[in-house]
DNA sequence: ACCTGAACACCGTTCAAGT
DNA sequence: ACCTGAACACCGTTCAAGT
């Protein structure tokens, strides 16, 4: 059942690669990582293989096509003007305390209460980032994936380049540039992506629930963990159903803010690398 | 050629599960992610494909033993001695920063001298992880796919548990163990990952050269890039050309644990999450 | 309880042939 | 230049049958 052919444009505008694309992202979103094979596209595209074959190498330059466009979007989206909670729907409350609390995360000697100061653009960075990972739970694995094919493939270099030049605003000391932008894009990579897939488990144990219950089932995970191997993780599991989500990820995000800023007022001259530079 | 059949055991101890574990494995190291099949499973444990699915579920479940395994071994690994650089080889020179340099990471008040301060359980935790990664280049993709399987899994539990450990004994106050729990792992899973990738794919380009040649051929790829799209990449690349890939790693860590430290210096009562215990 | 191996359904990819 | 669609090689998984 289901699966509702929607071919009924009937041969308008011709194949493209965006077009291909477009239908493989529609394809992951609606049915899945496994849902998005030849066949299904070429059902949906109304043409044959050869013809997909003909704009795309392989299902991995397919996959990876995929994977740039959403995160191309999602960086994108909050380079105009940064929305950090505009689509916290259901957690309005988040707003209060995503602000200046938390162990005064980092605000730089000068640009502090700029509108835009590069903390700012850091979380709206995080947050576009994981909101379309929350839209794409396919997003993570293949980033995953794209990751480990070609680490300088296309998708990495534009996070770590946007994240980056908010570490050199921030004014951190050339030294350390490498180092703190590596820990802002792993932490964002990972948390965002444990997020999405903390959902997509609590989704498919409990499909139509409500957000509470099912935050309910995941914590409770933890919880059936024998005590005596995983008391720390039984210790935190309550903590963590109490949360919102979107609220732990930007204290963790400021945590590492918080530790770039020590390291660079700590030293100016390259404080890891003694002979760099 | 290749492909020597090692099989010349004759039959000799009954199949078993870690059995088939083990073999898949060693699939996965010498093979890669593509050469772990059922037939060359089968092939190599001389039966056929039923007798393994008598043991085993199906592939992911597998493979989600394969990681598991690995990973218990990583962490097991680093528990009596912790040897953090004992597998340092070339890299000698990062002893002498890998102390108490960059911006003084985090020394707690009480165990600050001890050999085994939770700093460096953390370290030699984070460089066993590493070190695995190295090992076992499939890990990574592994680990992402497993989280994103089931974030429950038995592998993640692993590593947050001795990870929140040294967390709890750092002295961190209990609102904020998760958060500092979840910094230290997503970074040392991202940046092990990544140096992972790295080293393989350096490898498939350049399949035998020196280390040296290869971290040329891999920041040369940086280079490469647009200088107007990516000033920052362009920037960085040369810096980290020049680091060893431990050294950086550690520094990571350490600006992570420098910013657990100044959360819980600055406020006892639970920063980010005013409403918890 | 444990193993065998032929068979099945499905998938990515190719390619001679068309327009 | 762009598309068609039958065909190929391969893979995970099943299952009736053996011991």
């Amino acid at each position: 059942m289901a699966t509702r052919t929607r071919r009924s444009q009937r041969r308008t505008e011709a194949l493209s690669r965006d077009r291909i694309v477009e239908a493989a992202v529609e394809l992951l979103d609606t049915a899945g990582e496994g849902g998005l094979t030849f066949r299904a596209l070429t059902e949906r595209l109304a043409t044959g293989p050869g013809a997909i074959y003909w704009h795309v190498a392989n299902k991995d330059e397919l996959l990876d096509a995929a994977t740039d466009a959403v995160v191309a979007a999602a960086l994108a989206a909050d380079s105009p003007r940064a929305e950090p909670s505009a689509r916290v729907e259901s957690s309005a409350r988040a707003e209060p305390s995503t602000r200046g609390e938390s162990a005064e995360p980092a605000e730089s000697a000068e640009s502090a209460k700029s509108p835009d100061s590069p903390q700012d653009k850091i979380r709206a960075i995080a947050f576009g980032l994981f909101d379309a990972m929350a839209d794409h739970p396919w997003l993570p694995t293949q980033l995953a994936l794209q990751l480990s094919r070609s680490p300088w493939g296309s998708v990495t270099p534009q996070i770590f380049e946007n994240i980056g030049r908010q570490v050199r605003a921030l004014g951190v000391p050339e030294g350390h540039w490498f180092t703190a932008a590596s820990a802002l894009v792993h932490y964002i990579l990972g948390a965002a992506g444990q997020n999405a897939a903390n959902n997509a488990s609590a989704r498919a144990l409990a499909p139509d629930v409500d957000r509470a219950e099912f935050l309910d089932a995941a914590s409770q995970a933890w919880e059936d963990l024998d005590p005596d191997d995983y008391p720390f993780i039984r210790a935190v599991a309550a903590q963590v159903r109490e949360h919102d989500d979107r609220e732990q990820f930007l204290a963790g995000i400021d945590l590492v803010l918080t530790g770039i800023t020590a390291l660079h007022l700590s030293g100016e001259q390259g404080g890891t690398t003694p002979s760099a530079t």
